[in-house]
DNA sequence: CTGAAAGCGCTAACAC
DNA sequence: GTGTTAGCGCTTTCAG
């Protein structure tokens, strides 16, 4: 849409002033209440339960705020009704397609309910993460999103006592007393990993992404260890590397692993985008993947698609989750007993191209 | 509230509260206020400008403060102080890397500055921004972060009625009054394209997002028309093909446009996400990228690294220009003068492996 | 169905 | 330096 300089000075039959003066106030609901004529007790009820005011009123009353382009001041709002509509979520961090996609269908049911999302980073930092959720508290959010388990318990503590209803997710945890909308990462790890071993190989390398205060993390190297233990391996011959989450990183972590362990024939990592890195760099190092070693992700964003070969992975239906995440904190605003605990959600294996049985040993 | 010990479930050695009690109120600075020995003011004044307190009584209160674990409500602060140290931010998606990283850096140098940064994306629909625009200043935003110019004029007016100080970012165009931290993404595009035409291609197919509503997309593929004009082409023989921003769509534009016009040599895409999805469905259809066909893309995303081959494309400097914007409305807010225009940020060329001379025709 | 009035928690004059 | 106090704009009993 371009629009030209005659556009500007009449907007829907409305005459608009161009750029001035910096103080022409917002119209308050006593400014609409004047107009229409009546109490600002009837315009608060108008534009929050317009069933118990009369039609003719209401009519009024609207075109009053539509005359004057009222938007209710929110801080006095939320003083006055102790009630946002606000959700809250604090997630590790903005800059990773990991939590983009689930977040972004957590905030699209939140809108069609008439809900709005605040969103904070942590940038994994657990000071900074209770820091942002006291400030989404003072904010008045009614109800929090957080990912994982891993936190001072006091936290929650703080959070029951002042009633703020709070879903975790990323992870599920049935011994967890904290409701949850997750997934269980150390039985999906484990999965993908027995199937690596299933196809003969016995070195295995694993890149996670720093494993305190992050139980994702922990569980899926956990969920790998699992898979060789039952395979009747040694769970601590998973060689680890643990790095930051960035496709560079990732690389390093590879190249790392395979100086130090050259005989491993396949490398798990904690998420896609390691995964990508690692990819990567073993193919500047002049293996060919499959063939020389395997390389396996997790997640499923859409980077593992276009890898050449396409990455092996296990594939988290992110936006499900945000959407049942937003659904069940909905329901817990909105009626007061809790609603029932949500089932896990299902993990799939995703059998790509960069995963295959090991060269036999010559 | 005290809990006894039956109430609380032990994980991992460590006592948590189960969920209950609705109604144990925040604190508020009239306790804090009580449990130090004075008055209201003087622990707001504790709490804004500590210097005007003398010391002792200053340490009271911050130790009354710790005690009862005092966090002031952002409601009535705002309320009272016309002012709530928050920006506002409205973007596209969140769910893009094309903003996350400039973003992140915009909220890093707020948070350096005691701001808060509040995010609301508008999934590239005008209506839907102007909502959410309306909204952020109904929230309190003290200045606003906008992505491009395109916008009913009436927004503009609106924000400067308000006095709400507004930077457009990701776009820069000194013939608009508004200010903007950005860079030229015409010029940007159109040197690329004078580049490619000058490797000699002459059939040249441009993948783009929508253009409606969309400055940044529209001038990219001005900035291509540009090239060919200067180089002596007729621009209108660009191959435009228009789709949404993902990998896939990139994909399957690549692939309509190859068929429409086998006679190109040379995709550009108004961004890398539709330049990886392009580059593979290239590969996918048994080209060999550059000989075949050359690929770019614009942005320089973490993702243009890791394809094979690496992507030629624009880098755009985000988290300079997140940080420069931040820097803007700061010292926008601080003084009353509005500080200078902020210079274009400059763009690079990234020539990597996607772009070749085309193979001589036979 | 509508109005009057009492706050919600905080800041900023204005006194002392 | 510190205290008193009048609102900020809205919701919500409680009357009528």
């Amino acid at each position: 849409m371009i629009y030209s300089r005659s556009d500007v000075h009449v907007i829907q039959g409305i005459f608009v002033v161009p750029y001035k003066s910096p103080d022409a106030p917002l119209p308050t609901l006593a400014d609409v209440a004047e107009q229409a004529g009546v109490s600002t007790a009837t315009v608060s009820r108008c534009l929050n339960s317009p069933d118990k005011v009369g039609k003719s009123t209401r009519d009024k009353v609207m075109s009053a705020v539509h005359e004057l382009g009222y938007s209710p001041n929110f801080g006095a709002r939320a003083l006055a009704a102790k009630r946002t509509n606000t959700i809250g979520a604090v997630i590790p961090t903005m800059d990773n397609a990991i939590f983009a996609r689930g977040l972004q269908a957590f905030e699209e049911a939140l809108n069609e309910n008439g809900l709005t999302l605040l969103v904070a980073s942590s940038n994994y930092e657990p000071d900074r993460e209770e820091r942002q959720i006291r400030t989404l508290i003072a904010r008045g959010a009614d109800a929090l999103l957080l990912i994982g388990y891993d936190r001072d318990p006091g936290i929650y503590e703080f959070l029951s006592r002042q009633g703020i209803p709070t879903v975790v997710s990323w992870a599920h945890d049935p011994t967890q007393p904290q409701a949850s909308v997750g997934f269980d990462n150390r039985a999906a790890s484990r999965d993908l990993a027995a199937h690596v071993i299933s196809l003969g190989h016995r070195n295995i390398g694993y890149i996670t992404a720093n494993t305190a205060s992050n139980d994702r993390a922990r569980d899926r190297v956990r969920g790998a260890r699992d898979a060789m233990e039952q395979a009747g391996l040694d769970p601590n011959g998973l060689y680890l590397a643990q790095t930051r989450y960035s496709i560079m990183n990732g690389a390093e972590a590879c190249g790392a692993l395979l100086t130090k362990h050259p005989d491993i024939t396949a490398i798990m990592c904690g998420n896609d985008v390691l995964a990508v890195g690692a990819l990567r760099q073993a193919q500047k190092l002049g293996l060919t993947v499959p063939d020389d070693i395997s390389i396996t992700g997790f997640d499923d964003i859409e980077i593992s698609l276009i890898t050449e070969p396409a990455l092996t992975t296990v594939h988290v239906p992110h936006r499900k989750m945000g959407h049942a995440a937003a659904r069940y904190l909905i329901d817990t605003i909105l009626s007061d007993t809790p609603p029932a605990p949500v089932a896990p959600l299902t993990t799939d294996l995703c059998l790509r191209g960069t995963l295959a049985a090991p060269k036999s040993q010559i």
